[in-house]
DNA sequence: ATTTTGATTGAACAATCATTCAATATATTC
DNA sequence: GAATATATTGAATGATTGTTCAATCAAAAT
C-alpha cells in the first residue's frame, strides 16, 4: 500500500539530466546541484533517488550501456548477400553511432575505466557484445560464400579496430570534407578485407 | 632586475602535481586546492602561476602534447632494411607508449576536445605529426624497395586507425593472455598491409 | 644599502558543493 | 477517512571550491 514508486521513472529523468548538464558543460564540471537546477527540483529529491554522487555516476554508465546495447537488436539479416553485409559495415561506420551519444560525454565515461575495474568491465562486455554482433554476421555471410575469410574473429577484431580508431580521430577532424575522405578510406579498407564475392549485387 | 623569475620552472612543477592528482583520483574530481596540497604550497601560489582555473587545464593539455611530442624526434632511421620499418611498426603498437601518460587523463582531456575547438586543433596537429612521421618512414622504405605499397598517405591513415583503435580496446582488456593476443593480431594486420618484400632481412 | 621585482604566505571571500533531516504533500489501500 | 508509503520541499549542515588581497620574504640590480 501507499503512494507507488517513481522511483524508476525519476531515476531515469535524473540520469538523462545528467547527461544533459554534462554534454553542455562536460563531465568534469557536472555536479548533483546542477542537475537538479536543470530538472526545477530541489537537490535533496536527487540525493532522494541517488543515495551519493558516485551513484549518479553509475547511472550515468548504465545509461550508455544502455544506449549502445539498442544498436544491435538482432535486424534478422540472414546474410546471403553482399548487399546485407556492406549495409551491416556501413552502419559501424556511419554517423549515426555519434548521434547517438555525445562524444564528450562518452569518453569522460570511457576515461573512468581507467580506474574503477567494475566500470571497465561493464565497458569491455559491452564492446565484446558488438564484436559478437559481427562475429555472427560474417559466419552467415560465410556459410552462404560471399565472404572469403578464414577466421570471422580475427576478421571482426580487425574490423572493430579500424571501427574505433576512425571514431577517435575523426572526432577531431573539424573539416567535412577531409572527414568524408578518410571515412571513405577506412570503410573500404574494411570492405577489402572481407574479399567479397563480385556477383552482380549491392 | 628584481628576482629571477621562476614563472616556468613553478609552472611546469604545478601541470605535474594536476597530472598527478588526476591520475590518482581523476580529471573530473582534480582541484585546485588538492594540487596546492599535494604540492604542500599554498593554493594561492598556484592562482599565482595559472590565473585561472581554465588555464591550469590548458597547462595540463600543453604537457600532454609535449610528452607526445617527444615520442616523435626523428630517429635518424634510413629504413632501407625491413627491419627498421618492422621496428618503426612495432614501436606504435608498444606499451611504451602507453606509459608515457596516464590513459584515464588522457582520455579525459581527449575528451575536453569535443568541447573546445582550440584544444581540439592542438590535439589535430599532434596526431597528424604522428602520422607524417609514418608517411616519411614509408615514402623512404618504398623508394628502398623494401615495401609494397601504392599510396603512404593512405597506408598511414589505415595503420594508425588500428593502432589508436587498439589503444582504445585493450585499455578495457584485463587479461594478459587476451591483451597479448589480439595486440599481436592488429600488429600482424599493419605489417601485412606494408607487403614487406622478403629479402632474408627481419 | 636601497630599490625593485617576483616568490610565497595567510587570511578572507562568496559561491558552490554533497549530504542531512525534519516537515509537508500526495497518492494508494483498507 | 484513517493509515500508510512515497514524493517533494526547504532549511541547514560543514566542507570545499576558485579567487582576491594585503603582507611578508628573498633575490637581483643600482
Amino acid at each position: 500500500m501507499g503512494r507507488t514508486s517513481l522511483k524508476q521513472t525519476r531515476q531515469k529523468e535524473i540520469v538523462q539530466a545528467f547527461y544533459e548538464v554534462s554534454k553542455k558543460i562536460g563531465l568534469e564540471n557536472a555536479s548533483l546541484a546542477k542537475v537538479a537546477d536543470h530538472m526545477d527540483i530541489n537537490p535533496s529529491l536527487v540525493v532522494h533517488y541517488f543515495k551519493t554522487r558516485d551513484a549518479l555516476f553509475s547511472g550515468l554508465i548504465s545509461f550508455i550501456l544502455e544506449k549502445y546495447n539498442d544498436i544491435y537488436q538482432a535486424n534478422g539479416a540472414t546474410y546471403s548477400t553482399p548487399k546485407e553485409l556492406r549495409a551491416l559495415i556501413e552502419n559501424l561506420f556511419s554517423r549515426k553511432w555519434n548521434k547517438l551519444f555525445d562524444d564528450s560525454v562518452f569518453y569522460s565515461c570511457y576515461a573512468m575505466t581507467y580506474r574503477d575495474k567494475k566500470i571497465r568491465k561493464a565497458f569491455k562486455a559491452l564492446h565484446d557484445s558488438l564484436r559478437a554482433l559481427l562475429v555472427d554476421a560474417l559466419r552467415k555471410a560465410k556459410q552462404n560464400q560471399i565472404v572469403d575469410i578464414s577466421n570471422e574473429k580475427v576478421t571482426a577484431e580487425v574490423i572493430f579496430a579500424l571501427v574505433e580508431g576512425a571514431y577517435y580521430y575523426l572526432g577531431m577532424v573539424d573539416s567535412k570534407e577531409e572527414y568524408n575522405t578518410k571515412l571513405k578510406l577506412l570503410k573500404t579498407q574494411a570492405l577489402s578485407m572481407l574479399k567479397i564475392e563480385r556477383n552482380g549485387q549491392g
